[in-house]
DNA sequence: CATGAATGAGATTTCATTCAT
DNA sequence: GATGAATGAAATCTCATTCAT
C-alpha cells in the first residue's frame, strides 16, 4: 500500500500550509479559510482533523518547536575537540535563523501568548531546557577535559543561547545593522574566549 | 497657559488603558470596547483622538519604546569609572524587564509585527540603534581611557544587549528556569571580563 | 422626550421578531439572520441587547410565559359566584388558545429544552405553579362557600388545567377532530360538575 | 428463513440510536455523528438506510408512536367489568410516562414539529385517533352495560386522554410539584366517578 | 467633544450529505 | 453493504468603524 496514513499526512499538510500562512498573514491575520486555500482542501476538513484552531496552532507551535530542535542534534558527536565542538553548536544555532529566517519568525510569534495559554508557555519553556541541555553537555565536556573554565555549564549555556537569540533579533529588526556572518563570528569568539581557561 | 493639552492628556489615558489590555487580555485578543472600559470612556471617542486601531497601537509602540528608552538614560553621566558605568547600565537594562515585567512583554509582542507592518519594524530598529548608541559610548570611553580592549564598541554593544534580551526572554518563558538576580551578576560579570583589557 | 427607553424598545422589538421567526419558521430552524430581518434591524444590534441565541430565548420564553400568565388574571375579582368564576377562569385558558394558536404553540416549543436547559424547565414550572395557584384561589373560594365539594384544591387545579393543556393538543394535533367550542363547554361542564357538592 | 431481514434490524438499531440521541443530548442538538457512533456504525450507512435527517427522524416517530400505542392494548379483553377495565387502561396510559419517562419526553419532542411538518402532525392526528378509539371501546362497554352514563364516549375519551397527557406534562415539568401515584389515583377516581351512572 | 447604538464584513465552527474505495 | 474522508453551505458571534444626537 502506498496509503500508509493518510491522516498523518492530511494534518502534516495542515499544519505545513499553515506555518505558511503565519508567515505571509501574520499570527493573527490568517483565517482558517486562508489555511483551506493554501493547503488546498476545504475549510472543512480541517475541523476534521483539528478540534479547533487552537488545536492547530498548538501543533504548529509543536512542528516549529521541534523542527528547530531536530536540526541543533545534527551529528556534533563526530567531534573531539570540545572547542571546535562549542563553535559547531553556535555556528549551527546561528545558521537556523539565516537559512529559515521566516521559519523563526513564526516561532517568535508564538511568544505573545505565553502569557495567556500556559500550554504554549510551558511548550516554549521545555524547547528551552532541551536547547540548554544541550549545550551543557557541550560545555561539561569541556570543562572534563581541562579545555574549558569551571563555570556553571548550565548557566553559561543560557548565557550562549541568549546571544544567539538577541543578536538574531537584532538582525530580524534590522538586517542592515551588522554584517550577519561577520558578527556571528564575532560573537563566536568572544563566546569561546569567555570561557577558555587562561 | 494652565491647559496643558487636554487632547494629549485624553490620548496618554486611552494609550495607558491600551497597555492594559495588551497585558491583561493579550497582545490580539483586545477590543476597543476592552480599551474604552478600561479607559473610562467612550468607544466613540478613540476613533476621535486615533485614526484607527492602527494607529492606536502605533502609539502604543512609541510610548513603550520611549519609555524603555527613557530608563536608559537616567544618571549614569555622574560616574566617572567606565568599568562602573557599564555595570551599571547592564543593571539598568536588566532592571527593566524585572520591574515592568508586563510592560517589558508588551513591548515584546511587538517584535511579531516586524514582518507585516514596515512601520513597526522601523520604530523598533531605531529604538535598538539608540540603544546600541548610549551602550556603545559607554564603551569608548572605557577604551580611550584604556580599560576597555580595542573591541568594535557597536559590535560589542550589540552583543551586551541581545544577552539582556535573550536573558530575559528565558526568564520570560520560565521564571524558575534560573535565579534572576543571580545570573545577571553572572552575566554583568562575563560581560565586563570579557572586554576588560588583560 | 418621546425616547424614554430606545433599548428596552428595541429589544422588545427584537423578542417579538423572534416570536415571528420562531411561528413561522420553526422552533429551531431559524436564523439570528432571519430575526434581524424580521426586526429591520442588522445582524450585529441583537447581539449587543442580548448576550446571544440563548440569552434572547431566554428573554422570548420569559415573554411569551408572563404574556399568557396576564391573560389569565383579567377581572375575574369583580364576580361573586363561585361557579362562575371557575367557568370563567376555564373559558380564558380555552381561549388563550384559540386566540393565540401560534403563540401558544411557540409556548409549547420550549417544552423540548426542559431535559436540556434547567433554566428553561424551571421557568415553566414556575409559570405553572402560578397558574394553579390562580386556579386554587378560585377553587378554596368555592370551598369555604360551601359550593364546592372538600376536595384538595391544588389537586383539582393541576387536573383541570391538565385537561385545558391536553384538549388543547389535540385540537392542535387535528383541529377537525371536534368542534373546539362545543368541547369546551362540555369539559367545562364535567369539570365543574366534578367538584360541585352534591 | 434464518436470515429475517438484516436491513429492517440495521434499521431498528439505527433508530434506536437515534431515539437515544434525542433523549441524552435534545431534540435538537445531535447529529448524524452522534446517531452513527451510539449505533456502533459508520455514518455513511445511515445515508444508505435512510433517505436523509428527515426520513430518520420520521422512522423514529414511527417507533415512538407505535410502541406507545401497542403498550395501551395490552390485554384489557380479559377484564369485564367496564369500570375496572378503565380504570386500568388510565393507569396503563399514566405508567408508560412514568416508566418510559425520556422516551415519552422524544415522543413529546415531536409536537414542536407539528406546524412545520405536515407528515408530523398527521402521524400524532392519527396516533390520537387510534389512542381515543380504544378508550372509546371501553366506555362505550360501559354505557351499554348501563354502568356508565349516555356521554358522548370519543367526547369523554378526549377529556380522560387530555387529563393523562396534562397531568404528564406539569409532572415532567416538574416532578417536585405533586406525588404522581397519589395524583394519578385522585384523577383516575374523578375521572371514573364524572361517568358513573349515579 | 463625547456618546453609544448601529452596521456589516468576516471569523470560527458545525454538520448533513456525498462518494471513492 | 460499509467506511470515513471530504465538501461546502450556513449558523453564531465578534468587532472595528461610523454617525446621529
Amino acid at each position: 500500500m502506498t496509503k500508509p496514513d493518510v491522516a498523518q499526512e492530511r494534518k502534516n499538510q495542515i499544519v505545513r500550509a499553515t506555518v505558511d500562512c503565519i508567515s505571509r498573514y501574520g499570527y493573527h491575520n490568517f483565517s482558517m479559510q486562508d489555511v483551506a486555500k493554501t493547503a488546498g482542501v476545504s475549510k472543512g476538513i480541517i475541523h476534521y482533523y483539528f478540534l479547533n484552531k487552537d488545536d492547530l496552532m498548538m501543533s504548529v507551535l509543536g512542528k516549529v518547536v521541534s523542527d528547530i530542535g531536530n536540526v541543533m542534534h545534527s551529528d556534533m558527536s563526530a567531534l573531539d575537540d570540545p572547542i571546535k565542538k562549542l563553535e559547531i553548536f553556535i555556528e549551527v544555532c546561528f545558521d537556523i535563523v539565516r537559512s529559515t529566517r521566516e521559519y523563526y519568525q513564526v516561532n517568535m510569534d508564538f511568544w505573545t501568548q505565553i502569557n495567556q495559554k500556559e500550554e504554549v508557555r510551558s511548550v516554549i519553556a521545555k524547547h528551552y531546557v532541551k536547547f540548554r541541555k544541550t549545550c551543557t553537555q557541550v560545555l561539561e565536556e569541556g570543562v572534563e577535559k581541562g579545555v574549558f573554565q569551571n563555570v556553571n555549564p548550565t548557566e553559561y549555556s543560557s548565557f550562549i543561547i541568549a546571544s544567539i537569540d538577541g543578536m538574531s533579533l537584532q538582525w530580524l529588526f534590522d538586517d542592515s545593522a551588522f554584517d550577519y556572518d561577520k558578527i556571528v563570528k564575532q560573537v563566536t569568539s568572544w563566546i569561546v574566549s569567555g570561557i577558555l581557561t587562561k
